[in-house]
Parts: structure tokens; C-alpha cells; sequence
DNA sequence: CTGAAAGCGCTAACAA
DNA sequence: TTGTTAGCGCTTTCAG
């Protein structure tokens, strides 16, 4: 008898299986000596039971899968760790998939997974909407770091952190930034720039947008060059990465940092206050976001709280100021 | 139909569903053209095996779980990344569960999990060895950073890194080290203390040890002041997140790093070179690590090739050269 | 409160 | 080559 089964309870505690079931899924409907023999029995055994059973049965996993866009992005461990705990928390289990940036990869993970798991949340999708809704159709989903009507979705408040940065480089008396936009299919990269661009029409400075760039440390130089012939004395990079990268490539050509460019990213990642300067960027509690999308998803895949209209939770964003702004050069 | 079954499928084709079954796992036991009509049908109505089902019957579950001993660390993303992919490119799935460095939970997730998943890639377990046997029992695990007599195991080669490490510090004229230890738990930090002292020992420098500390960058400033009272001129740290809180601690106290005190760190993560000073760091191939660890794991699983005696890798580890170290201090 | 029995979706004998 | 049938381990009516 390699690993027990109800039966095998059953038949030590001389019940039938069926009491062994509910001494483990409804302790209520069962006399409680009975149940604790039951109990006893199983543990000395070793019993445990067989979610894949259950699962055929109920047609619940206990299990949600969460892929993110590019596992190389450190951004995401937050978000990762996050959604760990908390699926933990509810002994739920966690899937992870990495996309590898391809929404190819991304579409098929999501289609061989469809019928072993309770729902999706995704990172940055990089799906077109179409797919987003199909799948949504199949299974909930969560989508972070990205909108879509009738989905439920945690987003950190964008219009409201760049603003934050807008203003803090316009109260250092830049008046032209650029911004080193992101892939084309991410959501964040059409979000950030709008942002960006509102306020600063808002607050009366010039902004352009430059790129896409693959947001990694690597593409910084290019992004960077092409910064350098905006004459902008502000750059704004999709994230970190590609805002390290910046720094290093201005460094190389001996552009100083903030002196005569000052640069901001996005996702405060670990390492953005240990490179020099440290980086002024874009944070938020994105452990938190992780979380709480697992939440939602947790949330909609029980029968009950399943009904109402999509939450968007948008969470705070918080510009953390560091050594790579400073005022504008006089000239 | 919600989601169609074999049964939908078979009804549909005219064909039993067995001859489904066969058409999707045995595609040479039913003929050609049958099999072309049930696929047709199948994929018309959207059909998708339940893989539950299948695993409820055949116990294989086409998953694995990799099981890290703290998902905040850098370090460990590498090694997940590696794993995901090797997993991806077998079609399995990859469950992630961080044991947030107690031994407790560790254990009781991988119980959780012992009925669901084929196998487990344990990172750096902080499980006493019987427990890793009892498990081992159960199902087939492979250990990454550690090693286990009778258990598969993919290591960096320590014995090897030390040696490259204490080398370099002796070249610049070091004769006395110190080693900042990591848990009391971790076999890394026994390992990697003995292949120290035996280099150490080989080359006829001093060597000691203080500790144990939690390799975070906050213990850092601990872990400094420690091994400033060992008068030691060399400090090599746990891990890399160590050493950064190290050479943190040692600016702000005035201590100039290298031309004081060198400071090595072990796993070449990310930031590594991004800090001030960079860091001197024995890293290695950390995602060839995790996909290697993967490999062996579904070679153990797979029914063919279990039964030889478990292969312990050790991978050849690299000592990077940056700014942290560098000649000793006149005196 | 407890037992008997019918499946959940699929595969693997065994027949035909 | 294909169909029939008996389960995998568990939950869930339905009786008792």
C-alpha cells in the first residue's frame, strides 16, 4: 500500500468511505467521536488526501497560475512574491510562466493550462485584448499592471505618479523631457506616455516620446544616443533597466548625471538604489499588487463573490527621489 | 457544454471513447484517417484532455515544484528561470513555493504538494537530511546548492570557487580573511566555510569565521562591525546581498573599500555590478543550474531511466573580478 | 448521523 | 483497428 487511500481509512475505522470524506470536507455533518477516530486513523496511515480526485470532482484546483511577461525583469519578484503569499495564505498553489516577452509563448502556457488551473493573473500581458477576453471566457482572470473593461485589474496610479514626476522635474526647471517608451503591445508603455504627456501639457513643458525599446539594461545605449539628440534635459525610461542602462551609456560618453541629464525610471527594482547615482524612479508596493491580485482572483474563483462588476484597484505610486535628477544646467 | 469531455467528442465523431483517448495519447494505435476525424472534431468543439483526469489514473502529473528557501533573494530568480524553462520545454508545469527560510513551512508545502506534483527541485533546503530522505522517499527530488548522499544534486563547484577566491586575495598580498557564515541551516554556508579554510590552509593565510547572519543587505551592517574586530583584511560574505550591506556599513563608517578592506561575495547576482564599489563575486551559470537541476528531475521521473545511482553534478563556479578587492593596505 | 452507490474525465485491459 | 468496460480517489445524492 504505497500511499493510502479512503479506503484504506475507511476500512481500519470500519466506516464506510463516504464518512471518511466528510470528516475531512464537512467536519459539521459528521458525530464528532466518529470523526475523531477517523481522524486518528488517517494520520497514523499517513493519509492525505488526493487533490487531483477532488479536482476531477469539483472541477477546483486550488490552483492559480500566474505569468509574467519577462522573469529576467526583477520588477516581477515583487509581484511573484506577492501573489506566493498569498496564494499560500489560502493554500492555494502557485503556477508560474514566464512568457519570454512572446505573446505567442504567453497564449499557449495560458491554453495548456486552462483546465488544470482556477484562474490566471497576469503581468503585463502582452496579449491583444481579443485574447484577453477569451480566455476570460474560459477561466478569471486578473490582469496586473494593465486595463481592460470587464476585467478585473491592479494598477499602480500612473496618472497620478507621473504627474509626480513631471513635477518634480519641472520644480528643477527642466522644461523638455523625452520618454524612452516600451515595447509596443505593453499597456504600460501606451499608459506611461499618455501620462507623461497630460501633465506636462498640464503643467506647460514639452514631452516626446522616443523608441520603443526592449526595456533591458543592454538596449540603454541606443535608447540613450537617441535621447542624447532630443536635446531634452530630461529622460524618462520605461523602467529601470533601460534607465540603467541610460546612465551607463552617458557616463561612457561623459555626460554627467544629473549635471547635465537628469533621468528617471520606473518600478524602484532592487538594484536602483545601489547603481550610481542611485535612481530616481517610479515605486509603489508592488508585493502588495501581487497580493491583492490574488486576492481578486481568489475572490472570483469561489462560487460565491464571483457576480459583481470587475474591481480596478488602483494603487498608490510613490516617486522615490534619488541621486539621477538634480537642476537643469544653466547654459 | 461547458467544457467538452472525450464523451462530447466520441458522440460527435460516431466513434467510441476509447478511440478518442487513443487518437490523442496513442496516435499510432488508430487509424490514420479515423484519428484525422476525431482530431477534427475534437479541436472544432474545442476540446482539451482534462489533465486531471489523466493524472488521477496514470499518478504522472506532468508538474514539478521548485522550492526555494527565500524568494527575496536575487540569487534564486536565476535558478527559476532556468528551471521554468527546462520544465516549459517539456510541456511541464512549474509550482513555485518559497519556504521564506523556515524549515517548517518548507516541509509542510512540500507535503502539501507530495500528491500533486512528479517531483521536487529543492533550493538551498533548509531540511535537516532526514526530512529531505523521508521526502525523497515519496518522490523523486533533486537538490540545487546542496548535497546528500543517495540524492540527485547540482552544485557549484566550491571547492573549486574558494580556492580561485582565497588565490586572488593572497595575490594581493592578503593574509588574513574572514568569513561573514550564512544560517546555521544552510549547507552552503558549512560548505562553503570548509572550502575556505582548506584553501586558506593550502596557501598559509589565517582564516575565520564569524556568524551565523541572515544574508540580507540590512545584516550587512552587523556582519561589518564583526569582521572589523577580527582585524582581518579580507571579508568574504555569504552571499552577494551581504557583501553590498557590508561595503555599505564599511562607507559609512569611513572604512574604504578595497584600499582597507576587500570584500568578496558569492552568486554574481544582478546589482553585483551595479554598486559602488562593484563586487568582487564568485558567480556561475545559475540559470544552467536550474535547468540542469530540472533535467535530472524529469530523467528520475520519467519511468525509463530512475534506477542508477543519483548523479551529483558540480558545475564549475567563476570568480568575477570588480572593484572590491584589491591590494592590501600598507601598514 | 452514516452507508451504498453513482459518477467526475480519462485510460487500459480485454474482446470483438 | 475499434468498442466495451472497469476502475483511478474522491464527493455527493439518496436512503436508511
Amino acid at each position: 500500500m504505497p500511499v493510502p487511500t479512503i479506503y484504506d481509512v475507511a476500512a481500519v475505522a470500519g466506516v464506510a468511505t463516504s464518512t471518511v470524506s466528510r470528516a475531512f470536507s464537512t467536519p459539521g455533518r459528521v458525530n464528532a467521536s466518529t470523526r475523531e477516530h477517523v481522524l486518528a486513523v488517517a494520520a497514523e496511515l499517513g493519509y492525505r488526501p488526493n487533490p487531483h480526485a477532488r479536482a476531477l470532482l469539483s472541477g477546483r484546483h486550488h490552483t492559480v497560475a500566474m505569468v509574467v511577461s519577462d522573469i529576467t525583469n526583477p520588477h516581477y519578484f515583487e509581484l511573484i512574491r506577492g501573489a506566493e503569499l498569498r496564494a499560500k495564505a489560502s493554500e492555494y498553489t502557485l503556477v508560474l510562466v514566464n512568457a519570454e516577452e512572446s505573446p505567442r509563448i504567453e497564449y499557449d502556457q495560458i491554453q495548456r493550462l486552462v483546465s488544470s488551473v482556477d484562474g490566471f493573473v497576469l503581468a503585463a500581458s502582452r496579449l491583444p485584448d481579443e485574447n484577453l477576453e477569451q480566455i476570460a471566457a474560459q477561466r478569471p482572470v486578473v490582469l496586473m499592471n494593465r486595463e481592460l473593461t470587464g476585467l478585473p485589474s491592479v494598477v499602480l496610479d500612473h496618472v497620478q505618479g507621473c504627474r509626480q514626476i513631471v513635477e518634480h522635474l519641472v520644480s528643477l526647471g527642466h522644461r523638455r523631457l523625452v520618454y524612452l517608451a516600451g515595447p509596443r503591445n505593453s499597456w504600460m508603455a501606451s499608459m506611461r506616455w499618455s501620462a507623461l504627456r497630460t501633465a506636462a501639457d498640464d503643467l506647460g513643458v514639452d514631452a516626446q516620446r522616443v523608441g520603443p525599446f526592449t526595456p533591458k539594461v543592454t538596449q540603454g545605449g541606443a535608447a540613450a544616443d537617441s535621447a542624447l539628440t532630443t536635446g531634452a534635459s530630461a529622460v524618462v525610461a520605461h523602467n529601470d533597466l533601460l534607465a540603467i542602462g541610460v546612465v551607463q551609456r552617458l557616463a561612457q560618453r561623459g555626460v554627467r548625471v544629473p549635471e547635465e541629464v537628469s533621468v528617471v525610471g520606473f518600478d524602484d527594482i532592487f538594484a536602483s538604489d545601489l547603481c550610481t547615482p542611485s535612481l530616481t524612479t517610479l515605486g509603489g508596493p508592488h508585493v502588495e499588487v501581487g497580493r491583492a491580485a490574488v486576492e481578486l482572483l481568489l475572490d472570483r474563483t469561489s462560487p460565491s463573490g464571483s457576480r459583481r462588476t470587475p474591481p480596478r484597484l488602483v494603487v498608490p505610486a510613490g516617486l522615490v527621489l534619488r541621486g539621477s535628477t538634480g537642476p537643469v544646467a544653466p547654459r
